[in-house]
DNA sequence: GTGAAAGCGCTAACAC
DNA sequence: GTGTTAGCGCTTTCAC
């Protein structure tokens, strides 16, 4: 593979003019960089990004560390992280954490150890691994969840307000047992939005006992704990659900039972996924600014490479409840 | 940020000792090697990657670059290329196209500078970017659709023969006039479904002029090809849609239409979506295994890292139609 | 404006 | 089994 030393060679001149040229640092003769531009085309010329990166000391990348691929959600966040870096001439590389301590704790390694530029990441949890890129000086920022004890740069959402709201909407649309099927104890947006929806019930003074649920952010756990909170003797008659593969879950679980989503139970789901529409009945949600997360993400991150001395902020973004038919009301009330 | 010299200088050893030390390739005595390791954690060591991908030619890295993050199909093959690729010590790193063959063209030459030990990817078109990983020996196997005109390993589902086994369902079911909404052409998989259509309306002896429809892979393009389907004098009873994102359009659609599916229009989509079953009524689908599909191209990949002259191979996967009940025959039939 | 040369941190001959 | 050392390909002083 060509080197630098093949294109100097070639077009007559050092391997600093080369270097020079092609980066249009500090100023070269018109000719020569025409020279070397004509040399490297015709050597199908490459630059080594290691040795680069090693001369530099950092690279043009920003890793992404999201916790489900699979999940619309994050992958809007990577859209909107990918359309601002690439517009300064940053790459970014998307690592998938699967909502696994080790997993996120294993590519804050590797983004440590490729001397990436910065991290964008969505913390799996009560994880420390962070402090890593603390400690060695690597910007990053959190999104969608804070990062407890860490005074960064961070990305929210008001899930909490947004929680409340929807269960508001529930209780105003005149649900009387209303549940909730959120994720695992500890993940900040699941206990967010547990106590949006504690915070609603309690303004509206309703008591519920034992319509909570707490399980991974996956439709397998949403689907059993659906299956569980409707098999009650006083099953709820609405539920509040976390994200949207849980909705896949608690719908799935609906139709086994052959309950009617939004006639025998209101139902609200946090993400407004493509397909919340075109079930039967449409799907109410709570639609997050996924894409804007990311890009506010990025912005942020760009910045904080560019002065790791700011101050750290804090933006949260906020949610639009998109009320559907799935919670219009019981049916014995319209 | 501490080198291995700083590791060899607190362990008291050379760093050619450290190195073996830490990757235990070469044999060192066993007290030394706690020793390194003792001196490594103290200092919060960590290998500076660039350092040595560039001494070893080479990354422990995969690229996966692919077509739509937003695809769950697509996901699905980035799970299936992680879980083998981590079994081994090779991170993945994953880039999105977005079908643009430019990004696409980008995200190999970034690979081809990172020396990545190899590269997997869904190619947008007839794009002859990927002509510079074989000129440069850098291993590469292309999933879902084949690269025209080059000779490497290749991961295809026969989605010919699933467009028409799905097409024959379709006919079987008492469909009499059966649409087919597809990808742009020049896309592989975009013209095979169509062939597949065609080949099976030629055996049922069928005539269908004007009932299909091309645009790119979205629910947008989608939405506006069934729209004009629909709105025909003659409008079909029966579609075959190319993906699921598609299917998100056509359904929206046909909501604005007030056209039912399944009972108006037959209906079959590509991919089993996690919704597919939570519709009105469930959407027939062709699932495809894309996990399976990652899975294998990972193996394929790291095979041809590991010997560079092995022959090429092609690998066809099946995929199964999932009849449910959009297409269960005309209303008028039943 | 251009070239010579040092050196980023690591691994792998090679010598002992 | 361990140390010495060359060198991967690039960028960037430092001279001129």
């Amino acid at each position: 593979m060509a080197t630098i030393s093949d294109v100097a060679a070639r077009a007559g001149v050092s391997t600093a003019t080369v270097s020079r040229a092609l980066n249009g640092k500090s100023t070269v003769d018109r000719d020569l960089v025409a020279r070397v531009r004509k040399a490297a085309v015709e050597l199908g010329y490459q630059p080594n990004g290691p040795a680069r990166n090693l001369r530099r000391q950092e690279a043009a990348v920003v890793a992404l560390i999201i916790s489900d691929v699979e999940n619309p959600f994050f992958t809007a966040i990577a859209r909107g992280v990918e359309d601002v870096a690439h517009e300064v001439g940053y790459s970014v590389v998307l690592c998938n954490s699967d909502e696994s301590a080790e997993k996120e704790n294993r590519y804050i390694d590797i983004a440590i150890q490729e001397r990436v530029a910065g991290v964008i990441l969505s913390p799996s949890g009560t994880t420390t691994s962070v402090a890593k890129l603390a400690t060695r000086g690597t910007a990053y920022v959190a999104v969608d969840r804070p990062l407890p004890g860490h005074d960064s740069d961070v990305v929210l959402v008001d899930t909490r307000l947004a929680a409340r709201q929807a269960t508001a909407h529930l209780v105003a649309q005149g649900y009387d047992r209303i549940g909730c099927i959120t994720g695992p104890s500890g993940v900040r947006t699941a206990d967010d939005r547990l106590a949006g929806y504690r915070d609603a019930l309690r303004s509206a003074k309703r008591r519920t006992p034992k319509l909570v649920r707490r399980t991974e952010y996956k439709a397998a756990g949403a689907h059993r704990a659906a299956l569980d909170l409707l098999s009650q003797a006083e099953p709820p008659d609405a539920l509040l659900i976390a994200n949207s593969a849980m909705a896949v879950g608690v719908l799935q679980a609906l139709q086994e039972l052959e309950i009617r989503p939004g006639r025998d139970v209101g139902l609200v789901a946090f993400d407004d996924a493509p397909w919340a529409e075109l079930v039967d009945p449409p799907l109410s949600v709570v639609a997050q600014p996924a894409y804007e997360i990311g890009a506010v993400a990025a912005r942020l991150l760009l910045a904080r490479i560019a002065d790791s001395s700011r101050p750290p902020t804090t933006t949260t973004l906020g949610a639009r409840l998109l009320e559907r038919a799935s919670s219009r009301g019981p049916e014995d009330r319209r």
